[in-house]
DNA sequence: TGCACGGTTCGGCACCCGCCGAACCGTTCC
DNA sequence: GGAACGGTTCGGCGGGTGCCGAACCGTGCA
């Protein structure tokens, strides 16, 4: 090895550590199931990435260790989820990176029902996604309350408006209120942030959009089509 | 090996793929080299690892072919630079979740030079950072150009400034206009993006701040010292 | 009390990966 | 032409890692 080493910057350590985390397909394969916001059982996620259940054990070990996931024990289960927002932020950015490589669907004949139930509308991490995502994001945009022209944030006019929806925006910690998540489905940008979030939790609390089985895909209710028609002008004939 | 798995994400690969590129700390230690937006060449990169030529040879190799770096060749000379804004963005997203972990500034006698030059001003990838990003950042908050409470976006006033400067936000591609980047020894954000991009073309070209010697780190001029003053009200005197 | 089941630990296997030095190639400079 | 130099290729070495099945440990249910 050579003796003129300068200094190799301190960070390269850890953030080698933290990408080796997600380097593993049967780990990234899990950290994307998990972006549903949802805990799963070590079992499901077992059968999900198709390995042992030994083997996904010491996955989940090396994610907690790592600190990208949160488990909860309950009787014999092992339940996991992600961390926290910025642990999804960090996966949604790995996978906004590859995105374009992804595309073209593959529609396989089999899966396309419930494929097309997902591209409908779901939830990722804490927001809303799919056309149902995108759909109240343009429709924020062009009522002026949500600004993607110059960035991406909430208008005074956007602050009002949660305000009157009653959606507690919780502006606690230093979580950006209004930021963009690359939609996998339509490419284009939806509301992530604590307002997505607020307004994800709304949908749901009120009934206006329910989820579907257990699984992250999200369909909207009859008063939740009124709902969504009256405070956004949202045509709900293409979430259908 | 179980045969009920049901259908692992196809994107878990490509994910997996690129996390493995930043997952080793010589890689590593490249990307964040290159965070500073100039082109290094192999040789500078393989001393300031601490490996050999050869090992580095090899994954400069990978970088590029995984798509990460741009390389040009002159003579006997392998340029390589990040290959656009995505991938720097992607380094600053690893980065910047680690940031808490790599706290606490060692602050060995012996660099503190060349640090504290770096912590007073220097380039990140294509924007401003440091003392002097942050300042610029929270002049342009202050005086209603940039909003940072509900997101982070210019605002119209922003808009005409930037129009009023004549510095060219070139708006071609899908590049956002202004975009948060947590600033490594500020623990702030300061503004990166197409804006932040020709905000600091701008003070280059009108040479209101300099790069010292080939390095990153960039001081204020004189007529620098005045322009901010004047156009921003930036105290210069902690850009000292 | 006993059994089924979810999860973990352990040993062992195969493979991949980062590292080096030596040899080699092409450019630059004398 | 020849020497110096930057960069690449190759063989080989050592270590780390993902995978499995088997054994094991608790929990929960009959």
């Amino acid at each position: 090895m050579l003796e003129g080493m300068t200094f190799k910057d301190p960070r390269a350590g850890a953030v080698a550590r933290l990408a080796a985390l997600a380097a593993d397909e049967t780990r990234a394969a899990c950290l994307l199931a998990l972006l549903d916001g949802r805990a799963w059982t070590a079992g499901e996620l077992a059968r999900h990435c198709g390995v042992a259940a030994s083997t996904l054990s010491e996955h989940l070990g090396k994610l907690v260790g790592g600190g990208l996931l949160a488990e909860e024990r309950q009787g014999r289960h092992r339940y996991v989820r992600l961390a926290d927002a910025r642990v999804a932020q960090l996966v949604e950015d790995l996978t906004a990176h590859i995105a374009p490589d992804a595309a073209e669907p593959p529609r396989g004949l089999r899966q396309s029902g419930a494929d097309s139930a997902m591209a409908r509308g779901r939830t990722c991490y804490d927001h809303l996604a799919g056309r149902l995502g995108i759909a109240v994001t343009d429709a924020l945009t062009a009522r002026g309350l949500l600004r993607q022209d110059t960035g991406f944030a909430l208008t005074d006019a956007g602050l009002d408006w949660f305000g009157a929806l009653g959606a507690d925006l919780g502006r606690r910690g230093r979580r950006p209120l209004a930021r963009a998540c690359l939609d996998w489905t339509e490419r284009r940008p939806h509301l992530a942030g604590a307002a997505g979030a607020a307004l994800c939790r709304h949908l749901l609390d009120q009934g206006w959009c329910v989820r579907i089985g257990s699984s992250r895909a999200v369909k909207v209710t009859g008063a939740g089509e009124r709902a969504l028609t009256d405070l956004l002008g949202i045509d709900t004939a293409t979430l259908r």
